[in-house]
Formats: C-alpha cells, structure tokens, sequence
DNA sequence: CATCCACAGGAAGGACGGGGGT
DNA sequence: ACCCCCGTCCTTCCTGTGGATG
C-alpha cells in the first residue's frame, strides 16, 4: 500500500511522463489547421469577412453531426478574424445547450457585447433591448455564434431569433451577424419561415470524417499531444475505429486517446496498447452515466430506483406501484402518475432507461420499462442521495 | 370487426424560490 | 414597498389509440 501511494506521488513529482502537451487534446485547443476542412473554414471566412470593411456578413447556418468539426473550424476561423485587431469587431459565442435556458443565453450574450446583467430577474425582453442599445451605442460589428442552436428552437421557440435577425435597423451605426450551428439536421423544419430565410442566407454542411481521416486528425493530435513512441499507430487507428465507426465524431475519438494515454500514464506504461483504450472506452461511458445520475432530481432519482427494481423490464401501472411504495418507505412526497410518466420519458431521452410503447390489445397500451445501467452504479449513487439512501 | 383496456402524452396553469425595476 | 419576470416541478383535465378479445 505504501509503496503504491510512493509510486503516485513519485510520478507526480516527474511530472508528465508520457505527455508533451496535454492540452492538444482538450476540448478547447485549436489546432494550427484542421485537416479535410479547408473547405469549409473558406467558405466561412468569405462570408464572415466583408466585416472587416464594416459591412453586414450574411448569417449562416452550419449543420453536421457531433464532432464534425463546426465548432473548432467555426473558432478558429473567428481567432483569425479577431487577430487582425479590428477593435469594432464583437465575437459572441454561446452554446444555448450549455446555457441551458433562453435567459442565460442572452445574458452571455449580454455579457460578451460587455452589458452587465443580473443573473436572473429581468424579462427577456429586457436584456434583449440592452443589448441592442449597446450595440448601437458603440456601432459594434457583432458576430453572434450560436451554438446547438437547435437546442434552443426546440425548447425555447425561435421568437428570439426573429428578434435579432430583423434588428438590423435599430443597431445602425453597429450591425449583428448570426451563425447558427445545428446538430441536427432537419432543425429547420419547425422555424418560422420569416426567420428561417433570414437566418439561412448561406448555408454549410460539414460531413461525418471518415475512418480514415479520423486516424489522421489524431495521429497530427497525438504528435504535440505525445512524447515520440506513446502511441503507436496501431493504438491510433484503434481509437479512430471505436470513436468513429457511428458517425466520425472528431470530439470522441480525441477524448478517448487522450483518456487511453491517462490510463497508460497510471498504470506506469510506456505506451498506450489496446487495453487502455479499451479502459478508455469504458470510463466514458460510465462516466456519463454516473454523472447524468448524480445531477437527477431526487424524484427522478427515486423512479429510476423503482425501475431498478425490475431485473426483466416493467410496465407503468407495475412500476408506478413500486415508486409509490418506495415513496411511503423513504417519506418521499408521491407524485401523480401523469408525472411519473413525464420522468420516464425525460430518463429514456438520457438513455438510462428503455422505454417503449407498446399495446397489449384489450389489456390496454402501456410502455415497456427497462433499465439500461449496471446496477451497482446506481446503487453507489443513490446511497449518497441522502433522502434516498435508505431504498438503496 | 367493433370494442375497450391502460395507459400515452398535449395543454394550461400554479406553487415556489430565484431575483429584478422603480 | 410593490409588482414584475423567469425556471423548475408539478397537478388537473383532457383527448387519443394499437390491437387482442369477445
């Protein structure tokens, strides 16, 4: 044991032994270029560019899955912009799904365009107009980026978006741009029309990468990110085929090499083989899991436990039975059933259950109830819950 | 082949706790 | 002090429905 804690402390003192830099595979670095994406930064670049000259870019809207670069190809255009040093010029970057509300979205908004708001209290509306008096106050030229804007249609409605895409009169001398970036591909179906023609001036698909390409996009990460000899071809390509045979997610395939070099790092290997990819793999998903669990309402939580309780899958009426009951033991407030129905559906869209329709003719419809997770990671989770601790 | 079960899931609204402007 | 806004959870009331059964 002690020599274990000695070993620890004794690599930490060395420091990073088998990373160069760890940061290039960190979520946030911009790498010098971005291969199999020349197309794209060109054509963002044109159309960003007649800002330079102070006039209004088209508003564009970038589609592509996860990790197909749109974010990174998106900033580092944007760096490149900025570096030139055009003092009018306001890059606002916000991903709507990260801010997670309409409010906190135009409040970092807000904050980027340098206006002080309150965290909470006043109406939309109102930090919507502070922001356009700002705007118009200084004549910024402002780029607005956003982020999942899908997330923010779908949960939020595209009022907003009419707003600043029809806001260009009142901001003169200063102007907003919008660069829209959906994951989702058939986002545009629901949008208001007015918005959707103004928001879609110009359009850019960015295609999943290919294995092929993923495996080089990590072997130029793997470069900086590495000291020579860490990982090896074969430990790249293997990383580029686990993240990457879905839909050639840049984004995961990076995290899992960077998690794989973590491993071999504390296992006190010299280069990442196969199982710490492996180990690699597992960790991320148990830590999604375990962390989409641990940031549950407690009624979620204690619906999620009731699942539990049902090795071969339930139905509604059997499992809002066993909530109720674990709800008495625990002194947990019941809720209805149509809530719990609610919970149900919000904890198959976090993929922790299985939950389907299906109709058992004169014996009604109901859903098919499963759980999706290792047992044992919910049970440590919930033993921390302390309202929940004892159904554990 | 109409019936009817056991729910699904939409709509509207409300309690509550965060916090405003004036 | 007063009235306001927002987000989060929740309730109430409701209409809709796939398909085994009688």
């Amino acid at each position: 044991m002690e020599d274990e804690i000695d070993r620890i402390f004794y690599r930490a003192k060395q420091g990073k032994i088998l990373f160069a830099n760890h940061g290039a595979l960190s979520p946030e670095y911009i790498p010098e270029k971005l291969p199999f994406r020349d197309q794209q930064t060109t054509v963002i670049a044109e159309v960003l560019a007649p800002v330079l000259h102070g006039s209004r870019p088209s508003n564009l809207l970038l589609y592509g899955k996860t990790g197909t670069g749109k974010t990174a190809v998106t900033r580092y255009v944007l760096s490149k912009l900025l570096s030139g040093g055009e003092s009018k010029v306001v890059v606002a970057y916000v991903n709507t799904r990260l801010a997670n509300t309409e409010y906190r979205t135009l409040a970092e908004f807000a904050q980027a365009v340098g206006v002080r708001v309150p965290f909470t209290g006043l109406s939309t509306g109102e930090v919507t107009s502070r922001i356009f008096k700002e705007i118009q106050l200084r004549g910024n030229l402002v780029i607005l980026v956003l982020d999942e804007i899908d997330y923010l249609v779908k949960t939020f409605g595209d009022e907003v978006l009419y707003e600043f895409t029809r806001s260009n009169e009142r901001l003169l001398p200063g102007l907003l741009s919008l660069v829209g970036i959906s994951n989702d591909l058939k986002f545009k179906e629901g949008l208001d029309p007015r918005v959707l023609s103004s928001l879609s001036e110009e359009e850019m698909v960015f295609p999943p990468y290919t294995v092929e390409e993923l495996k080089e996009i990590l072997g130029e990460r793997a470069q900086t990110a590495f000291k020579p000899g860490v990982a090896s071809q074969a430990a790249i390509n293997l990383c580029a085929a686990m993240a990457g045979s879905e839909h050639g997610d840049a984004r995961r395939a990076i995290d899992l090499l960077r998690i794989a070099g973590e491993v071999a790092e504390r296992e006190g290997l010299k280069e990442i083989d196969d199982m710490c990819i492996k180990k690699a793999s597992d960790k991320m998903e148990h830590d999604r899991v375990e962390e989409a669990i641990r940031s549950l309402p407690v009624q979620t939580k204690a619906v999620l436990l009731a699942t539990s309780k049902f090795k071969e899958g339930t139905n509604t009426g059997e499992l809002y039975l066993a909530y109720t009951t674990l709800c008495r033991r625990t002194g947990i407030e019941v809720l209805t059933q149509r809530r719990v129905s609610g919970i149900l559906a919000e904890l198959d869209l976090l993929g922790l259950i299985e939950a389907s329709v299906v109709s058992k003719g004169r014996r009604g419809r109901t859903k098919r109830i499963q759980l999706l997770i290792g047992e044992q990671i919910l049970g440590k989770i919930m033993s921390e819950d302390t309202a929940l601790a004892a159904a554990a």
